[in-house]
DNA sequence: AGCCGTACCTACTCGACAGTAAGTTTATTG
DNA sequence: CAATAAACTTACTGTCGAGTAGGTACGGCT
């Protein structure tokens, strides 16, 4: 229960409505993180922030109001920390490269972010549900387009619908693949960022190779039940 | 909250503690999976097991005890399930095939396990998360075998070594494609688990392909800061 | 100076839920 | 047909935590 503001001065100084709003969300950010919506107590996230409980309910809202914040939050810095690296008109591998590298990089930074974002997001049926789906569809969209985009320029383009399809569920594959090395970072912090990265590329962009010379792989014929 | 036992006869039966004990859990996997661990409450459990609340404490124990062991039985179940179809002495593809097919299967016939094991089982601290990673060092340990043979029979054997460490992290990978692939999975319900394997195979086999051949991508050289 | 709004607090209510005490009913076996 | 044990119940306790009522103190403005 680490206190993440107030200054040494005994003096609970008098602070604008904007930074103590700042200072709420990342003590909320933190304690979700450790414990999991259902487990983290309101008394605990003013305890970290250093206020008291009705200045959250004040600024914030509800325990729920105040974990979607904390969601709408953190998915705009990841998105914006991605968008900054990731610039169109590179080479597409590049690309690839320079956004999960930053995807990577952001999520060593802010594991609790991605605490939040990824697994306590996913656990609701709610209005989380949805807005956790809105990060895997948007990162899902942007790599199926860049590989389309590549393997449209390969010399097999006619290729052209099938490797639609393919790239789509390649795209699904690649982005659920970081979404499970980032978890596994969380419980395994002895890897650098730009060490998962390259793993990342290595299984990634064979796949993308294969897709570009039309190689699929079937499975052998019915001779089971 | 969808009553699983209690026959149509409006006699509540007399049964032996083996057969309440499966019900119980039964019911509480479904309780769980739906609500998530904290969110769920034994009263609910209790009502779909068709039961009052002191037999559950009486059999299983606690609320944490309980849930332990749902997750050993699902994982049990799970694990069999695969071993059952990947026999060793098949070529390495089709192990990994019907393993991944398998699993799959199990999967699409066993959300809730999937659910609770997977999602459930990683949001906690305790004895729970040590369990679960019992299960993916599992699959990992399987896979890196598997790949790391396959490569030792290709002809560029000599990356032993290599092969070794990115044979490693390879299966990382894959086991971790696989496991959001299943949790995508259970939000986007229309695929086939024939499908889903075939797309994991897709992105996997061309990845061991560039193993075999001593393939790796390269990050571009530094420009950036 | 005195007024007003906003930052901020202590101290409660009330409902939900884990866990239990203490009993009642049914099958079985000597 | 006792009598014993196991299956099963209702009806409670205690705690924890979300949300609030009803304030106090501090700064800006005229």
């Amino acid at each position: 229960m680490e206190l993440v503001n107030e200054e040494a001065s005994g003096r609970p100084k008098r602070l604008p409505r904007e930074v103590r709003e700042r200072q709420i969300l990342d003590a909320a950010v933190s304690v979700f993180s450790a414990h999991g919506y259902h487990a983290a107590s309101m008394d605990e996230v003013s305890a970290t922030a250093g206020i008291s409980k009705p200045m959250i309910y004040s600024y914030l809202g509800s325990k729920e109001d105040l974990f979607a914040a904390c969601i709408r939050r953190e998915l705009d810095r990841l998105l914006v920390a991605i968008a900054d690296r990731a610039k169109p008109g590179l080479p597409a591998d590049q690309q690839l490269w320079y956004g999960v590298l930053a995807f990577f990089e952001f999520i060593g930074a802010n594991k609790d972010s991605w605490s939040v974002l990824h697994r306590q997001a996913s656990e609701h049926g709610g209005p989380f549900a949805a807005e956790h789906r809105l990060l895997r569809t948007r990162a899902i969209e942007l790599v199926a387009a860049l590989v389309i985009s590549a393997a449209g320029r390969s010399e097999h383009s006619e290729i052209g619908a099938a490797a639609q399809r393919t790239g789509e569920s390649l795209a699904a594959a690649v982005v659920g693949a970081g979404e499970s090395l980032a978890d596994w970072w969380l419980d395994n912090p002895q890897e650098s960022a730009r060490h998962l990265a390259e793993r990342m590329m290595n299984v990634v962009w064979a796949g993308f190779g294969n897709l570009m010379d039309g190689k699929v792989w079937a499975p052998p014929p019915e001779a089971d039940e």
